[in-house]
RNA sequence: GGGGAAUUAGCUCAGCUGGCUAGAGCACUAGCUUUGCAAGCUAGGGGUCAUCGGUUCGAAUCCGAUAUUCUCCA
């Protein structure tokens, strides 16, 4: 059976089922700060567990794109070693939100498998929580029966907490769950040992395929379990793992979902997939995180320096270094495969082909930056090891330097030392990455107590469209404490307040009650909860409140969200229907527009854009608002949508004019409000993606005035000349002339100075002494001694001069003198500035020495004469 | 969010513990040489040593702040 035709068939069976069915949700996540990346199916329904959304349908299935890179359950060093653990990987779920639990969960599970996949009960097992006293949770008598019905005892696995309780974290809906396991073992293998004997044993051929989680607990930040009102059943099966199976395959890699990369890996690279152990697993490296990058940039994450764009990096950075370990590609070669994945999967997942050109420059940018990384590295290598000859073992220090500042993998510098018969510390390099680790997790420690909640059934709307002050109420509050300092996260029952999405940044405010008011910080938001920020808590959290939005800031924010969609717009007239947004900052103060595009936006082009903006401004477009719509009929009005929001059914749309947007954000009344728009900044942010900056309102007019301020002054300092740009070329050519003059002249004085002091010049015990105090700068003085030094032999030079007032002395020795009489100017100038009651230093025959007293320049030359005649 | 590092000519980079007139290679200009190939020789132009402040008689070099970039950890 096709990979794609096990997709198919999973999704019917659970709408014959009564369930709907949902499409899969990016797999970059936003607005929720603990989390970067959809890592299980359940993600998108979290809200739901947690009770902070409501349940639209009681039954839900999917195919859930997911990413997993860390964590108990997958670590990024372990994938391509194994034939079995993925980066990205499809989750196939069916989900019951209070509607049925464990009784139809494992029935239809079974039916599915047996009946339609028709998957041979032989080699299925199940498991079932076995209990914890420690948490006071018998065995999950429950579910024992629902598959003692199905199937014989002998299948049926009691498995501990590790594996079949199931968290959402440290605290939040919880529950035991169920596995179903697959042995894919020849029939010989299973004949010697039984397969229960290597459930949940890492055997790669006996594996979990589905987990049916049933979740009807909440665990608190004390560790207490409390029984959730309503149950719940989350299930997921592994899409690759379930390929495998109905294909009677032995590993995820050669099903038809990775074959085709995989030829096409190995035909680049000219090395068949199966010809070692070192060169499958980096094929399988490759392969893996290929399509983990691919879809990412595709959900719209570019690589990038900190958190989930760093993540994508470091899985494309392990790919290039397998590559170019293993598989000998010291070039580029990874963005050569998506022709290839497209071609494959492009009819499910049509983002690939649509960001083709964008997804493949953004690779083979990485690629190179990585290879170049790579090797300076090595060159710090080479010289490290240049510096120590006789190093038998690398300091591990210096290991973890390479890591830590440059980029360099520790593994490729294990490789180099053994190539050179060395050995590397790796104690020591494990030393200073605990050391990394610790800072990190010290200044990120945050405590979280548990929200105090005084009004559970508050729904904590967001009334802010239409109101910036409002009688609220407290709902719940709970206190952080992170690097020492404690805030308070406050939620209301309803609040004017913005909270940070889609670019724009929170509202700041106040709220007061009778007796106090206190200031709020930020607002944010999590999941569906608007946090508002706060260093103090109310003395009085039941009272009324007036809520109090920081209305000007807010005003401004509007403008230039305003305008960052009819920026949007300008710039898909202007440059194309490529361009789509890749990011985007909204502030008071300015705003900030990523966008895909292929080359720098010219000068001309701005003005273009800038002047369709303003033109729009002028034009006075009224808002034209639509809160509630359902996203196929936003989407066929032609609205624009991005990446990454997590937008419900119902949509708000956001119109000007022309520009339609997918919209959450607050903006103005009518377009004119925003008065001015002024892009202050074009500059490229990534392979194929370009920024603008820009500013509007009273900011852009201030701007510009500024600037029309720094012409008139400027005009008005070359005399109100008509021409300022010329006459500023005229005087940085006349400055030019008479700098060269000047130094002319200079060298005429050196010149006459070289030639008076070598006629005053005298001999004392063989050596040509010259002492004199000059009118010269120091670098006048400086070429006057080296003048002297080519011309006077056996030269023994004390020139001081009066500079600024202070006192300036350098002493010139020949390099013959310095040779045989063991002359040192820097040792002697030290002693002679002591006269002019200052210090210096320099080389054996030149140095220099400054003081704050010219008057004793003449002692200290007479000071330099006697040492001479006491030689 | 935290740590480490980098920023010197158009490009790639040297410049060790503060003082050997801020350098090399490539590129550029001119001349010579040479009818071939990424040619050779000579001369020359090009630098606020990222920015701002501090220490010092003296800072590309030491210290602090800022900006940008790289990198590791979370």
């Amino acid at each position: 059976m096709k990979a794609a035709t096990v997709r198919e068939t999973f999704l019917n069976f659970f709408e014959s089922k009564g369930h709907h069915i949902v499409p899969s949700a990016p797999m970059v996540i936003k607005d929720d700060p603990s989390l970067m990346f959809t890592n299980a199916g359940m993600n998108q329904f979290k809200d739901i567990f947690l009770g902070h959304a409501a349940v639209t349908h009681a039954r839900i299935a999917d195919t859930q794109k997911c990413l997993r890179v860390s964590g108990k359950h997958n670590d990024l060093e372990e994938v391509g070693l194994d034939t079995y653990h993925h980066t990205m990987f499809e989750m196939l779920g069916n989900w019951s939100f209070g509607d049925y639990f464990k009784k139809e969960a494992i029935q239809w599970a079974w039916e599915l498998l047996t009946e339609v996949f028709r998957i041979e009960k032989e080699r299925l097992y199940v498991s079932v929580f076995e209990g914890d006293p420690s948490d006071g949770l018998p065995e999950d008598r429950e579910a024992y029966q629902y598959w003692r019905e199905i199937v014989p005892g002998d299948r049926i696995i009691f498995g501990s907490k590790k594996d079949n309780f199931w968290e959402m974290g440290d605290t939040g809906p919880c529950g035991p769950c169920s596995e179903i396991h697959a042995d894919l073992r020849a029939d010989k293998d299973r004949e010697e040992i039984p397969g229960h004997t290597l459930v949940n044993k890492g055997h790669p051929l006996v594996i979990e395929i589905w987990n049916l989680v049933f979740i009807e607990f909440n665990r608190t930040a004390a560790g207490a379990l409390v029984n959730l009102p309503q149950k719940h059943v989350d299930t997921g099966m592994g899409f690759e793992r379930l390929c495998m199976v109905m294909q009677h395959k032995t590993s995820n890699y050669d099903t038809d979902v990775f074959q085709p990369i995989i030829h096409e890996i190995s035909r680049i690279t000219g090395i068949p997939y199966g010809r070692s152990t070192e060169t499958d697993i980096a094929i399988r490296v490759v392969a893996d995180h290929f399509r983990a990058i691919a879809f990412a940039i595709a959900d719209g994450q570019l690589p990038s320096n900190k958190d989930a764009g760093y993540v994508i990096r470091r899985i494309l950075r392990r790919a290039v270094r397998y590559g170019f370990t293993f598989l000998g590609q010291k070039e580029p070669f990874i963005h050569l495969l998506l022709p290839g994945l497209i071609a494959q999967m492009a009819v499910v997942f049509p983002e690939l082909s649509q960001q083709q050109e964008l997804i493949t420059k953004v690779i083979a940018e990485e690629e190179n930056a990585f290879l170049k990384t790579l090797s300076t590295g090595i060159k710090r290598f080479e010289q490290h090891i240049q510096a120590n000859p006789s190093t038998r073992i690398i300091d591990g220090k210096f290991a973890f330097e390479l890591f830590d500042t440059y980029g360099f993998p520790v593994d490729l510098t294990q490789l180099m030392a053994k190539e050179l018969a060395l050995e590397v510390d790796m104690d020591g390099f494990q030393k200073g990455l605990e050391g990394q680790k610790m800072r990190s997790r010290q200044a990120t420690q945050m405590d979280t107590d548990d929200w105090v909640i005084l009004d559970p059934t508050a729904t904590g709307s967001f009334i802010g469209y239409d109101h910036t002050h409002s009688q609220i109420r407290i709902a719940r509050y709970r206190q952080v404490k992170a690097k020492g300092s404690v805030s308070y996260q406050l939620v209301f029952d309803r609040t004017p307040f913005y909270a940070e999405s889609g670019g724009q940044i929170g509202d700041t405010g106040f709220i007061e009650s009778d007796h106090e008011r206190i200031p709020i910080l930020d607002t944010k938001k999590e999941g569906n909860l608007i946090l508002h920020i706060t260093h103090q808590l109310p003395s009085e959290p039941t009272a009324l409140f007036t809520g109090t939005v920081d209305l000007n800031k807010r005003l401004q924010t509007a403008r230039n969200h305003s305008a960052t969609h009819l920026l949007h717009h300008a710039l898909r007239e202007v440059l194309g229907r490529h361009v789509e947004q890749k990011g985007s900052f909204v502030g008071p103060d300015h705003l900030r527009f990523d966008f895909s595009h292929f080359q720098k936006v010219s000068d001309t082009e701005i003005a273009q854009v800038e002047a369709i903006v303003n033109q729009q401004i002028r034009e006075n477009h009224i808002l034209q608002e639509n809160r509630m719509i359902p996203m196929e009929k936003a989407l066929g009005m032609g609205a624009l949508a991005f990446f990454g929001e997590k937008y419900g059914d119902q949509v708000r749309v956001i119109r000007f004019g022309d520009s339609i947007e997918l919209c959450g954000g607050t903006h103005v009344h009518a377009t004119g409000q925003i008065g001015l728009f002024k892009i202050i900044a074009e500059e490229a942010t990534a392979a194929g993606v370009r920024r603008i900056a820009a500013i509007t309102g009273d900011t852009a007019l201030d701007y510009l005035n500024e600037h029309l301020g720094i012409v008139r002054e400027l005009k008005h300092l070359l005399r109100n000349s008509q021409n300022v740009i010329g006459a500023v070329h005229d005087m940085m050519d006349a400055n030019d002339r008479l700098a060269k003059k000047l130094d002319e002249l200079q060298r005429e004085k050196i010149k006459h100075l070289e030639e008076h002091l070598i006629l005053q010049a005298e001999m004392i015990n063989g050596i040509t002494f010259i002492g004199e105090t000059v009118d010269l700068d120091a670098e006048g003085i400086r070429d006057l001694a080296f003048r002297l030094r080519n011309k006077v032999t056996d030269l023994f030079l004390v020139l001081g001069a009066k500079i600024e007032n202070k006192a300036h002395l350098a002493v010139m020795i020949s390099d013959s003198l310095v040779q045989a009489r063991g002359f040192h100017a820097g040792k002697l100038i030290r002693d002679l500035a002591l006269e002019i009651q200052g210090g210096g230093g320099g080389q054996p025959y030149f140095a220099t020495a400054g003081g704050k007293f010219p008057g004793g320049l003449p002692v200290a030359i007479q000071k330099a004469k006697k040492i001479l005649l006491t030689e």
